[in-house]
DNA sequence: CATGAATGAGGATTCATTCAT
DNA sequence: GATGAATGAATCCTCATTCAT
């Protein structure tokens, strides 16, 4: 004899979607790819256990979906660095990466737990020749202004890639002075540690 | 309910306990904490299951055993920095990392992937203090002799700190051409990327 | 890691509920707290071991909840003998107590074994007061009634009790005789055993 | 190059019998015959886990000798009624009941604990008999001497049996008031509850 | 689309028992 | 006699996945 006049607020499927997804950053990142329970990402994204299956069919490719709309929100954050100057980009990029690490910590932090995890490797792939990509433009614009010294840039920039990931990885694991840090990097990248003669 | 046994006493008791530990390095490293099977340590050290806890009191247990152990063995390793000219030594610091990382890639992995354990917390701050202390005894060294340039040494050390550990990162994630990043983060950190005026 | 598996629902929560109840008691009876296994309340239930963790979330509140389930069953079994005539009431009790063991011999049997089981304590002490006021009522009644002899009710009722559940261990112990013990009983705890003089 | 010129102190096979015995008597009644472990046996014992089996073969058996170990005891302690007026002899057997279960509280706990312990039957049966032909026999006495009333004795042996055995079991399970009651249930077996009218 | 009860393999841990020393 | 490391079955509990409703 109960009736709902109102009909209840019913979600479309893309909003499902995205609250699954959402539920999942957190209790992934909380607790790493093992570690996480579909129950508590059921309960998270106020859904049934069941329900989750229906928009991803295993928990590995939810954790994969994850990864990959975390991606595109990433590249979009750090694209905006293409057309600076060269070393107002690299500043720009050292401080993106931190700023990234520093609004979604726990993500990243995923990203360092599963570093390894088989099925990231082709999105990881992905990310990292778009993220030398970039860093090779700047450094190439700044020598072809004259504002960097002549270096060969394929091998460069994985390691200016490297510190910079670095820096991050020194954010997650000790937690301080990210604005500080990221300062002396710029400074270091730029002018090295070594007194100039002459 | 009646169990009969056959127990194969072959080992020492100490033979055992380094068996363990050997086993868990190869497990724990590949899988990560929370993903290790003490049924797959306990086969792959040719032991049984009950075996372990005669040892290991608890998984937990294991786990900060074998980072200890590791933990020494490590500062061992990195010790000989110490009283080297400022360049070479950041130079041996790098290499030794490296190197480090290429031995033992899975367990360098390892901490990667547990970064964040509150388990490891108390030996992970034992391990940054110590490892910073190194490079700001480097950076000091290069200060006094007028190898380096005037920095503020508190600042810079975990900047470069960052730098070495990125590389090692990006060694455990792409896992190509340890050698010739080193040289060229050596180069780096020396000199800088920009283009010396006047 | 990959598992299938098909679910049968075939019963209503609460049915499953009840069932798993049902099958712990014949467990617990039959084998004490320390010795019954989850996986026999589970086959004996016709429900899967993971089934009772729906419902009950650890062996100790599975085993709580059958104690409580139990005891309501008994207090409404036990009510009856408030408002008899005070020795009516004496017999009625005695015959109450031993035909709810010989109904329920390996619950009863249950509460013997576990006794002094830790997180039975406050259950207990509930149903011991609850037992102890109803005897204190019929004695009451008896001296108000000249029936019984003046006694101090408070050192009289719980002594009636023991001997009451003295039958019950009694009965549980070597099994014979319900029916004439009890009779037995009333006869001695009205009269007593001594001759009376003048 | 370590010498003990002073030999260590052996124990002889009795003495570790003994001890082993004393220590299960400990491990037992904390924790009942499923919850003991042989270990904690040993630990307390101060002999090793493989000695317990050199003088029991099982964990049944350690039980078993326990428990005779045990009823030998009482019986002795028991026996003293046998020769006294019999009122007497029923306040004696009533406070040695008593007596002994504030003595060797968690033995006594420990026999309602595994009460219906299959293995335990020849010997609870050998106790019994042996308890009710002692009642059998101070009531007996009683009426041959004209101080108790006729009675059927063998219905009323086992009654007044249980009568104690209530009032020890009430000791375990309450713990208070031992002495206060003993002398209620004295009374009131003696002279019932009933006024007498005449 | 959504639910959530049900499944059962698998995980950490315990413990009676054995046997080489 | 005595030791204690070793065994492995068994325990409680978790969790990815399924499916009747």
């Amino acid at each position: 004899m109960k009736q709902s006049t109102r009909p209840t607020a019913k979600r479309t499927g893309d909003d499902s979607r995205r609250d699954i997804l959402a539920a999942a950053y957190d209790v992934f990142a909380g607790r790493g790819y093992a570690g996480a329970a579909m129950r508590d990402v059921a309960n998270r994204a106020g859904i049934s256990v069941g329900g989750i299956y229906i928009y991803f069919p295993t928990k590995e490719e939810l954790y994969l979906a994850l990864l990959r709309s975390e991606m595109e929100d990433f590249n979009l954050y750090i694209g905006r660095v293409a057309d600076m100057e060269p070393a107002q980009a690299l500043k720009a990029l050292i401080d993106s990466y931190l700023d990234y690490a520093v609004r979604k910590t726990k993500l990243v932090s995923l990203h360092l737990k599963e570093h390894d995890l088989e099925i990231r490797k082709p999105l990881k792939e992905l990310f990292l020749s778009s993220q030398h990509r970039i860093i090779r433009g700047i450094l190439q614009d700044g020598m072809d202004s004259g504002v960097f010294r002549k270096m060969e840039i394929d091998r460069a920039a994985p390691v200016v890639f490297s510190c910079v990931r670095g820096l991050v990885l020194s954010y997650l694991s000790e937690g301080q002075g990210a604005g500080t840090q990221s300062e002396m990097l710029y400074e270091i990248l730029l002018n090295g540690i070594m007194e100039k003669t002459g």
